[in-house]
DNA sequence: TAATTATTTGCAACTTTGTTGCAAACCTAT
DNA sequence: ATAGGTTTGCAACAAAGTTGCAAATAATTA
């Protein structure tokens, strides 16, 4: 079966079986916390924070891997880092990752007040920004809060 | 001498005595903690965050104070907080501050790769974002990355 | 101005979040 | 199966942020 995206970037849990093969793309041992983390990222259909990785692991792994695992993800370029208005570090799969490459592009994202979750909107094109005099934008980062679709 | 404005939302040392006036306007006791640390946001052109307000007032301050003053100007909504790519928590004047209110609007924040410094850009105006159906936005965030006026 | 009341500060202790070094465990390749 | 490199978990630490409470300071009243 054809592997499913939608323009949140989420997968199925027939994905499972890619896994494997997204880690080994990248150079990485396949660990049990390096699946399971992973794994997290496809079920999951918005941001994670750390704090939710080790919640949603219960005591499986240590503290140390699941930071050393985010860390290496966002090396890789699997997941990358989102800004929110309240400055907690979350976490959400790349959409290149999700077909090819490893490059960085400009991104939306979307903060339910709500529910907390944060969404990936890679269908929502970067808007122009236009900037004082002297200004060289190289990476513009917009974050959306309000109410989400399930809220 | 009339107090100067211009796009960036800074102050010359000529504001200092509007400082006591907006504290009292927002009901906090006049202490040399907060003149001190309304003063460096007027005095200092970009963002600060709670480690740069510990070095520029040297011991004079416990660590905690500085925390309480930081939390209870952002809910007098006289300095808000800016969403980083690298999300660690930064302040800025608030816009309406430098008027009369307190109402939060949408904010251009842009943050400089090279001298870290962390720009308000009001002058900016927040573009028009499309989203998915479901979702309503309340605010919109935008964070500009790259090589500022002054690199 | 002095006394009373309310607010704020600083200290101590604590929680949470993130980092580093290193030996043991694990994965990969031969 | 074994050798070599990588990753993990532990312990210890560092940084960031929070809470309760007594002392100090600011605002209010007389």
């Amino acid at each position: 079966m054809a592997t499913l995206h939608n323009k949140f970037c989420n997968f199925t849990s027939m994905d499972m079986l890619s896994i494997d093969h997204i880690l080994k793309r990248n150079q990485l041992s396949v660990t049990d916390s390096r699946k399971k983390i992973l794994e997290l990222f496809k079920e999951h259909n918005g941001a994670l924070a750390h704090n939710d990785i080790e919640k949603k692991t219960g005591e499986k792994f240590d503290r140390v891997t699941i930071y050393r695992t985010l860390q290496t993800f966002v090396e890789k370029g699997i997941i990358h880092t989102i800004p929110t208005p309240d400055n907690s570090v979350r976490y959400a799969l790349c959409k290149d990752e999700c077909s090819k490459g490893h490059h960085h592009d400009n991104h939306v994202h979307f903060v339910c007040d709500i529910c907390n979750v944060t969404y990936c909107l890679d269908s929502v094109v970067t808007p122009e920004v236009n900037l004082p005099q002297g200004f060289k934008p190289s990476l513009i980062d917009v974050v959306v809060t309000g109410r989400c679709k399930n809220c």
